[in-house]
DNA sequence: GCTTCCATGTAAGAGGTTACATGATTGG
DNA sequence: CCAATCATGTAACCTCTTACATGGAAGC
């Protein structure tokens, strides 16, 4: 049940669609938080049931109408609640970890190499990604001007925090592609 | 489906039970992947009805039964096609990173820093129990020259995976708790 | 005596993924 | 002309979590 705490984390930011959330959830992007469109439709319409957030209709003439959010008093009371409640520990899952942990067990290392390198470039783009959200989150002040008087530091904090798990994944994709690769050699020569 | 496979990479260290496997997929351990043992106790089952696993009972006087599992051809051969499979993107799904990103949205940050400050803790306590897993795993040899000439590396990588991540979160931890108590001191003094 | 460890499950419910459905508009 | 973008959902399925159940042995 923490959705719909990472739904009304996103909605302090401003009005924004299921459509735009889905966008700010999605896969390649996401920097504290992975959901698919449907759970965020369906989400919304259980947080605007239970009072969290409101919706107001928005229509379009050039394209299909939508749906605008924002949080509501009581939404703010939950998050508020959240942040207090005990945090159930995280959890890692990454099907990459599980086939290094596997690499030995399996006869051709190279599909898992090369799988290394493809996350490895994501990390790169995510990081370069972040590196311009961090600027646009900050505007015109310099980064300690910003997280000492700036308001809404939160979704920075986050994106520092996802810039230096992707570069530790960064690095430790190097690191065992390197030594993948050393040992295949080691092998065949 | 690839709980499956966290499994059938576990089980190539040799023979286990659920229950050993349970203490290796607990939350407070787990280097590769998460699951708790009714998740593992079912998976076992379905496994052995597919022919992945093989398990033999071990009878035991006085501790109850046991079962333990080990890989069969089939397994390794549904391993070796997972290694080569499009892996699918790993998600970030984390409770305190959310409400750290709501954290200017509620009046208290006092509860989020302590929850930061005891995930550093827990942070540092996996790093030093993955390290001493490293030096069991590498046994006599050097880092180097089990990297290079070890027969199973698997595990070895993915806990230097583990504790990069661990670092990297450490680290987060603290930038993010001298911050807060920062802009606390601020808005008060 | 109380807790923890060993050892294995069942059942119900919450949460997440995959597949499907619709339809106009904008860009290459 | 084909693909992507905007915009919102439903339905079926799979996975994960929570709660419950059992019972002897070893340690404090």
């Amino acid at each position: 049940m923490a959705l719909r705490h990472a739904v009304l984390a996103a909605l302090l930011d401003g009005e924004y669609s299921g459509y735009q959330l889905a966008k700010a959830f999605d896969v390649g992007v996401a920097n504290f938080w992975h959901a698919l469109p449907q759970q965020l439709y369906a989400e919304l319409a259980k947080l605007e049931r239970e009072g969290l957030v409101s919706g107001r209709q928005i229509v379009q003439e050039t394209r299909p109408n939508k749906r605008l959010f924002r949080v509501t008093d009581a939404g703010l009371a939950e998050l508020e609640r959240f942040a207090a409640d005990a945090p159930r520990p995280s959890f890692m899952r990454d099907d990459l970890v599980v086939k290094v942990q596997a690499v030995d067990g399996v006869a051709d290392p190279a599909p898992v190499i090369e799988q290394l390198l493809e996350r490895a470039r994501v990390a790169e783009a995510k990081t370069e990604l972040f590196i311009g959200l961090l600027g646009r989150l900050r505007g015109p002040l310099d980064e300690a001007e910003f997280l000492a008087r700036g308001e809404r530091v939160g979704p920075y904090l986050t994106c520092l925090g996802g810039i230096g798990f992707e570069r530790a994944y960064l690095e430790w994709c190097h690191r065992v592609v390197a030594l993948l690769r050393a040992r295949e050699e080691a092998r065949r020569g």
